[in-house]
DNA sequence: TTAATTAAGGATAACTTTATCCCTAATTAT
DNA sequence: ATAATTAGGGATAAAGTTATCCTTAATTAA
């Protein structure tokens, strides 16, 4: 559904949500381990994220590393896509047509059009901290490889 | 959510379920034209959707072209993903984790199942017949580009 | 049987995405 | 001040996707 940068992005911020604090930041290294992700790719990519301290806020140097404001953890979960310039995917028509509308619907259009509105509405909604909240409760995992 | 060339698949072969019969086949050059894709890239991909003749059919030489069976019409729209090897997108995780599962759920999980499932509900139980019955009534639109 | 037509398929080009490397800038601790 | 640490950012490579072109094979019509 996205492509791999998004999925880093998604990843990242959300752990970076989990488990940093301004007090204890974390350095890349460790984020993409805990994320299964190449390094210097998620580098560039929390690179973006972390333009205008919006998303995620970091710091260099000794002790440095990134973590997040309660207020940018109050964002919803789109604002990444955003970010990522992928925030179209949701609206886009199944078959790719440009103008596929309400009055001119392609041929899918019946039917997925309430698909597309609840995953609109899930990342609209949902915030990061949300979804962090949910983590506590419950077991629920990042990683990718076999333990 | 698809690649292009999925998107291609999918607007040719409800394209030709729409138009083509085994008296009037369509051309390379008709269908391209009709779902607004790149002719030869669009030619490759029909190359695969007719292997075996499982999706679609084709004839070359004087009028020949492409067409659709009853049988294969009555297939799942979900088969045109799989012929072009992107049907694990509807399956897959949105946060791209392998592991991710009812019990190792990502923090995503939760929100996302039900959408999934609906996806591959979608994809599933929809036959590319019924798309194109859909059509009769109403209008529903192909193109791409103003008019 | 020859010429015309149309899809099949190979080779390759153009572009995009993914990934790595390395040097620079900021910050901290000594 | 100096050295150490950590993110920022540029350049570039590797891989994947999208697109085009050209020749071949099948089929039909004349």
């Amino acid at each position: 559904m996205f492509s791999k940068a998004t999925e880093y992005a998604l990843r990242a911020t959300i752990y970076i949500a989990k488990k940093g604090t301004e007090e204890k930041k974390l350095g890349m290294e460790e984020i993409a381990r805990a994320i299964d992700s190449p390094q210097s790719f998620t580098a560039k990519i929390l690179q973006a994220l972390t333009k205008d301290n919006k998303v995620v806020s970091s710091v260099r140097g000794p002790n440095g590393g990134f973590f997040m404001t309660d207020k940018a953890k109050r964002l919803p979960v789109r604002i990444i896509l955003q970010v990522m310039g992928e925030d179209e995917v949701l609206e886009k028509c199944v078959l790719g047509l440009k103008r596929c509308s309400e009055t001119e619907p392609c041929p899918m259009h019946a039917q997925y059009k309430a698909i597309k509105q609840q995953l609109i509405r899930l990342f609209a909604s949902k915030t990061i901290q949300q979804l962090t909240d949910d983590m506590e409760e419950g077991g629920v995992y990042f990683k990718n490889k076999k333990r």
